[in-house]
Order: C-alpha cells, then sequence, then structure tokens
RNA sequence: GGCGGGAUGUCCGAGUGGUUAAAGGAGACGGGCUGUAAACCCGUUGGCUCUGCCUACGCAGGUUCGAAUCCUGCUCCCGCCA
C-alpha cells in the first residue's frame, strides 16, 4: 500500500497550495491509523448550473480522493443563495426559489457525476439549509467566532473597506457560514480555488472554535478561461461548457493562447505532450484530450478531422442546417434574408456583405449587390465569416 | 437626520447648449496573414424600406431655433458627518 506521504505528494502536485503545511499528510494517516474514509468537503454555488472545466479542476481533485477511498461531500449553498448575496454594488443577485435550487442542484450533479464518483460510499450531496436554519441564539455562538479584524484581513475585504466601496453584512456572513458548513459535516479536508483560501482558513477557525479537528486545506489555481487572462466564467464568455458539443470544445480550446497551455494541461491533469513538439500541435493533443473526456475518443478525432477541414482546408462542412427563403418579388433583399437565416440584424447583414465577409458556394459576394436573384441562392451554401454555414434552399 | 456625489451605447468610461449615433478602451464581428477559432495588422460595431429616416445618454415634464449637456419633480445608487 502507498505511504500517506506519496499519496499527499500525489494529491498535491497541481494544487496551489497546502494548508498548513503537511496537514494532508497527517490526515491521510490518521484515516488510515483509524480505518476510515475521510470526509472531504467542496461547497457549490446554487446559482451557476452550467459547469465548465473551470469547475473540473476542483472536481476531478475530489475524484481523486474518491479513488483514493474517501467520501465526497458536496454541498449545495441553498440556504445562503437564498439570502442572496449583495455583492458589489452593481446588480443585485436574483434571490433564488426553492424549486430554482433544486433544479440547479440536480443539474449540477448530473454534470459533476461526469467526473465525480457516485457510488454512495464515497459520495454525498448535503443542503446547507439543513443546519444554517438555526434559531437566533445558534446564530449568535456562531457570530462569536470570528471578529471584524480577521474578515478584513481578506484582501477583496481590505480594498474595498480602503476604497469607501461597499461591504454588506451579508457578505460578512458568508465566510462563516460557509465555515459552519464544515462543522456541521465534520470535514477533515476542504477543497476550493485560490479565491476561495480565506473562506476555507476561516473554517478551520471555526471548527477549533466548535472543538471540533481542523480540517486540512488544498487549494487549486484558478484556471484561465479560454481569452488565457481571467479566470473562466461564464458570464465573461470565456468557458468551455461540459455540455458543450465536441466540435466546439475542440475549436474553442484551439483558442487558447499558447501561453496559456502549460496551465491548462496541469489543472486538467491531462498529461503535457513531449518537448520539441510544436504549440499547434501540443494545443491540438490538449483540445483532443479534453474532448475524449468528456465525449469519447471516437469523438475526439471526429472533432479534430472536423476542425482540420474547416479551419485549415477551409472545406464546406458536410452536415449543414437548411434554410428555407422565398423570393414573391423575383428577388431577394440579401440583409433581410442573412438576417432571418443567422439571427443577426439587416444592418449588421448588410455590413458582413459590404465588407466581403458573405460566400455563396465559396464566391464572395458582391459588395454592392443588396438585391439578387433567388436563382444564386437557391440549393447553395451561403457562409458567413470563417465559421457560420446555411444551406439556402428556396421555398416554393 | 444633515451635506455632497452619481445614473451614458454589450461592458468600462469621456463628454456641461449646436459639426454627438455620442471620444477612448474592452469585448464581439469581418478581412488579411498564419501553425489554430493563437499572435499580429486593417476595418466594422443602435435600428431600418439607407446618399435618407427612426430611436438612444435613469424616469416624467420644462426652457431653447437647438439639450446627454440648463431648470423642476421623481426613482435608484454611493460617500461623508451625526
Amino acid at each position: 500500500m502507498e505511504s500517506a506521504a506519496s499519496k499527499s505528494a500525489q494529491l498535491n502536485r497541481n494544487g496551489a497550495e497546502e494548508l498548513p503545511a503537511g496537514s494532508l499528510e497527517e490526515k491521510l494517516a490518521l484515516a488510515e491509523k483509524e480505518g476510515r474514509q475521510l470526509r472531504v468537503k467542496l461547497g457549490l454555488d446554487p446559482t451557476a448550473p452550467d459547469i465548465h472545466l473551470g469547475h473540473t479542476v476542483v472536481l476531478t481533485k475530489l475524484r481523486e480522493f474518491q479513488d483514493l477511498g474517501h467520501r465526497v461531500v458536496l454541498i449545495v449553498g441553498d440556504y445562503t443563495a437564498r439570502v442572496g448575496d449583495p455583492s458589489g454594488r452593481s446588480e443585485t443577485r436574483p434571490v433564488l426559489s426553492d424549486e430554482e435550487i433544486i433544479a440547479n442542484a440536480n443539474s449540477y450533479e448530473a454534470q459533476a457525476g461526469q467526473i465525480l464518483d457516485r457510488d454512495p460510499d464515497r459520495y454525498e450531496l448535503r443542503f446547507n439549509s439543513e443546519w444554517l436554519e438555526m434559531p437566533t441564539a445558534e446564530l449568535l455562538a456562531l457570530l462569536r467566532t470570528t471578529t471584524v479584524a480577521q474578515l478584513l484581513e481578506r484582501e477583496d475585504f481590505a480594498n474595498r473597506y480602503k476604497g469607501g466601496t461597499p461591504i454588506s453584512l451579508l457578505e460578512l456572513l458568508y465566510p462563516l457560514m460557509q465555515g459552519y458548513d464544515s462543522v456541521a459535516i465534520q470535514a477533515d479536508v476542504e477543497i476550493g480555488g485560490t479565491d476561495q483560501t480565506f473562506n476555507i482558513l476561516l473554517g478551520r477557525d471555526i471548527q477549533r472554535h466548535y472543538g471540533l479537528p481542523e480540517q486540512a486545506v488544498l487549494t487549486m489555481p484558478i484556471l484561465t478561461g479560454i481569452d488565457g487572462v481571467e479566470k473562466m466564467s461564464k458570464t465573461k464568455g470565456n468557458e468551455i461548457a461540459i455540455e458543450a458539443s465536441a466540435d466546439e470544445m475542440f475549436g474553442r480550446t484551439m483558442r487558447l493562447p499558447d501561453e496559456a497551455m502549460e496551465n491548462w494541461f496541469a489543472l486538467l491533469a491531462i498529461p503535457a505532450p513531449a518537448d520539441g513538439i510544436g504549440p499547434r500541435d501540443a494545443k491540438v493533443a490538449l483540445a483532443k484530450a479534453i474532448v475524449e473526456r468528456f465525449h469519447g475518443s471516437g469523438a475526439a478525432d471526429a472533432a479534430e478531422a472536423q476542425f482540420v477541414s474547416q479551419f485549415v482546408d477551409h472545406e464546406t462542412p458536410e452536415q449543414l442546417e437548411s434554410f428555407a427563403f422565398s423570393a414573391p418579388d423575383g428577388a431577394v433583399h440579401l440583409p433581410a434574408a442573412l438576417a432571418d437565416a443567422f439571427g443577426i440584424s439587416r444592418s449588421e447583414a448588410r455590413r458582413l456583405v459590404e465588407q466581403g465577409g458573405v460566400k455563396v458556394d465559396g464566391a464572395v459576394l458582391d459588395a454592392k449587390q443588396l438585391d439578387v436573384d433567388p436563382g444564386l441562392l437557391s440549393d447553395a451554401v451561403v457562409q458567413i465569416g470563417r465559421r457560420r454555414f446555411k444551406r439556402f434552399e428556396l421555398e416554393p
């Protein structure tokens, strides 16, 4: 059997930080000695049901714990979501209804199930309303554990406090509630992104106040989005959803700047290709590995072939959606037809034509001619830019 | 409770009476180039029946030949003092 030390090293290999250093090994050794599983916690925000590669970094790490025989405890933050987080001043987050929270949690669970082992012996799903719906006296006991000074140590709070940006009392309470989750489920280990470091560490303090052993903390680096700079997030549109099609996953991965590849290989736990391989080929390997993980190896090969055909050889895809148009007046007004076919505005369609961005059966359309003969478009492949295609068919 | 600041296009952010569909940036899109949907360069970026017309600078009114810009009221947000 592997030693606790080597398991810990393995788990740490692509992590950001283990806090305190060595704590993970201690927990692993303890579990072994007592012959029990570790309870490994991950908190979920039930507002975002679409999970993307960024979320999988942490999930993949959880899976590694499961594969070592430990038990993952996912906590759906239904109570905290119900309170509604007024973070920042711009947009107030909508307060979710119970139904939405449950739907989101189910959806998340289904998606996370692609990565986690849902064997009930190694997997547990809990809602934090179960324990956070507490009498005021208990809430006060929780509040007694932490001081304002402690909370203001957190960088973003500190900056906002200094800069005069509002900090809602609720926001200050969040870390406490998250920490209490660890108390409630008796977490041995908590995993999270580096942006969660403060909150997870506060969980240790809170556990101590409740007379419990403090959890080990393992933070994972943040996966950059396909822009290679910012954190992957749906709001920024730089995500790869795990429910995306194979072609889209492949293509979006190929859009990743070269410099960001290393980050992706490490965090997604994909073996990096040998030295000396060109960046393009490395990126192809990355894209294939990602597609393979979610769609299987056949789909990965197909996605590569499709990508090469469309973007390297500039061939027209074989499978095209068709669009039926009609020409009652004997002529077709291009901006209108393109707008209907591709879901863009007529002005935008007009600009595309004028910029030489529209092709019919491979030939660039004349920039000046906005009304065309129906015969030109009938049963023709109309292409906008490099990646939008439709087969036009004349309606009788 | 008192005082002050703010609300602009997808986002950030200039703009204090006219040449402003509104600087600049980001993002997005198109073109070129290429090893990719990388990078880099150029262009476009409210809508439309498009040499013009319509709609737009928190909301509702008003002043003016003319307002994002001035006035009044309202809504929301923020800071400071208490």
